[in-house]
Order: structure tokens, then C-alpha cells, then sequence
DNA sequence: ATAGAATCTAGAGCTAACTCTAGGTCAAGT
DNA sequence: ACTTGACCTAGAGTTAGCTCTAGATTCTAT
């Protein structure tokens, strides 16, 4: 079985101009062609698809995965490599898995103060008195809270029917 | 107590150049400026910083960030925005972190595959006999490790002193 | 046989988010 | 007074990652 760049593009739900241009920067140098120059994807493919889809979903840089796909066309040689390589990116992506949970943390926080604002229907029950600026308790108090067992996911929820429209 | 350009850049740990671009596209617009035209920032403009650079650290285009920080001046007509817009983004780097558990997942898996290879001394043990296409079941197989209570987080890992030099 | 759709290459164009340059002002230490 | 370094603006330059255009070819369905 094999398959057309647009067919490919379908199933990985990216453009036929991107797969050209990922070939461009050599990152598909197994896909075959036909005798009138066409690419033809063959089902083994798939298994390099995926993994450049799974690193550009991680952030690594088109380049870099260029140097990844030349180690698997190498050989057995660069096993030890390639090991590094996805070593390397897994502890890159758990690091950037942690920072996005504080910043879920604080987006929430922030949620929690927009909520109790909209409650108080003015923001200015966070200042400091006389002030427009946020009195720092506010956080405290908010991180009281999930200190006292509060899931920080719920305590930004507004109550059912307070949508508007 | 006021900070120059550079004191906030350095606590940000981002470049002046940097602050100036964001300042250009309306994400500072709370900034004060001293007689001589420099700006000056303030203990309460942190609580905007942390802000900017969480929403940014959670992927949101500059020009959004700046809406944003144009409801926050307008008052408290703006508090529903403000709610949903934080809402929004919250679900958003909900879903993208749901989307990076993925592909950790993937990218552990095929660590475990190059560390057998490894042991194994060939790729070629995940292959159909005689063919350069890897078995499918290959990855059934550890997905079967993984159903049976391993943790993919360390299977993929190479046992003690394999380290390359 | 032929019209319309898909593909090809080379190369131009685009956007976001910086990043830097040039030419000038201002402030702090000696 | 003077030098050094931080700051200012406007605008140019850069990079990554696409995205599209033009002009030609090929495939598919009637």
C-alpha cells in the first residue's frame, strides 16, 4: 500500500506545502517516488511520520529533527545517539510540562480574583485602601485556600447561570 | 520605589529590547516616565508583568496580550471579559498540556525501543524478518509492559554506568 | 480524448516575535 | 568637567516555519 503527499497530509492533518517543505529541510529522505517524480508513502513511513510529528509537537526545531532522521538513515551505529537525542528531549519536555502547570497554577489564581471581583462587581474590593494598587493578602488568601484543600481548577469557577447572555 | 528599564529586565530575566517591543505593541501602557522621557516602573506594575509573562509563557500571541491589558485599564465594565478571557486560556493550556502528556508518552516509548536496540546491538531486532520495517508488535509489547504496572518513565531508561564516556 | 484535480519545483511572500543599529539624551562617578 | 554606561526613538534586520505562486506535468473520471 502506499500513499499520496495528500492523502498523508489528510491523516496527519497537516498541508501538502508543509510536507514539502519538511522534505525540503530533509527531513523525509525514505519517501519514495514514482516514475513521474511523485512522492509515494509507504506504510513503514509512518513510523518516521510520527515521530516527527511527536518531536515538532515537543518543540524541537525542524533542524534538529533533521539531525535525528540522518542518525536513523545511518545506521546502527548512531543507536546510542539517537538514544541521547530523545533523552535529551524528554527531560526538555518535562521541564517545560512543569513550568506550564505554574502557569496554569497562576492562571488560575488569577481566575479566582476576577471571580470574587465580578462577585464584589468592582475590582477595587483587592486594593489597598485609598489605592489602585492589589493588596498582596489577596494572594495570600487565595493560596490559603488551596492550602486548606480547595482543588485550585474549581475555586476559579463563577456558579451555574452567572454566564452572560 | 521605581525600576528602570533594565532593573525589570533583569528581574524578568528578559531583554530591555524586549520590554521596549512589548511597550510598542500596548502591553505597557501603566508604565510612568520621569521628566527626561525614561521609563519608570512600579511595585504595583509587577502585578501586570507577571501577568504578560504568564500569559505569553502559556502561548498567547502578543496582540491578545495586549487586548487584555487594555480591558484591565478600561475598569470594572470589563470584569466579565477579563473572567473569560482567563477562562478561555485556561482551557486552551489545559488541552495543549493534555497534548504534551502524548507525547512524552511517545517519546518514552521510543526510548525504550533504542534502549533494546542498544542492548540488542541492532535496530533490527524490532524488524519483520527479513525486511527494514519495524514489527507492530513491538509496540504492543510495551504497551503490554506498561498495562502490567512498569512505569514508562523509566523503562526507557538505560540501566547504571551504559553512559557513554 | 479531454477537463479538472493533484502533483511537481523553484522561489517569492508572509507573520510573529524579537533583536539590533544609528543617532542622540541623560545620569553617576572621579 | 568629563567619561562611561544606561536610556530614548524610529526603523531596519533576522529567524523560524510555514504558505503561496507560477508554470509545467500527470492522473482520473467521463
Amino acid at each position: 500500500m502506499s500513499y499520496s503527499i495528500g492523502q498523508v497530509a489528510d491523516k496527519l492533518s497537516i498541508s501538502p506545502y508543509t510536507l514539502r517543505y519538511y522534505d525540503k529541510e530533509g527531513l523525509l529522505p525514505f519517501v519514495d517516488r514514482n516514475s513521474a517524480g511523485r512522492r509515494r508513502f509507504k506504510d513503514n513511513d509512518f513510523n518516521f511520520l510520527e515521530v516527527i510529528v511527536c518531536l515538532k509537537e515537543a518543540g524541537v526545531p525542524v533542524k534538529q529533527i533533521g539531525n535525528f532522521i540522518d542518525l536513523c538513515m545511518t545506521g546502527d551505529t548512531t543507536l546510542q545517539d539517537r538514544y541521547d537525542f530523545l533523552n535529551e528531549h524528554e527531560a526538555k519536555l518535562e521541564a517545560k510540562m512543569a513550568r506550564l502547570q505554574h502557569t496554569l497554577d497562576f492562571l488560575r489564581w488569577k481566575k479566582w480574583y476576577y471571580k470574587t471581583a465580578l462577585q464584589a462587581g468592582t475590582e477595587s474590593i483587592h486594593y489597598l485602601p485609598g489605592t489602585n494598587h492589589v493588596d498582596p493578602a489577596v494572594h495570600v488568601e487565595f493560596n490559603q485556600l488551596v492550602a486548606d484543600g480547595a482543588d485550585p481548577k474549581d475555586l476559579g469557577n463563577l456558579p451555574e447561570g452567572t454566564a452572560k447572555a
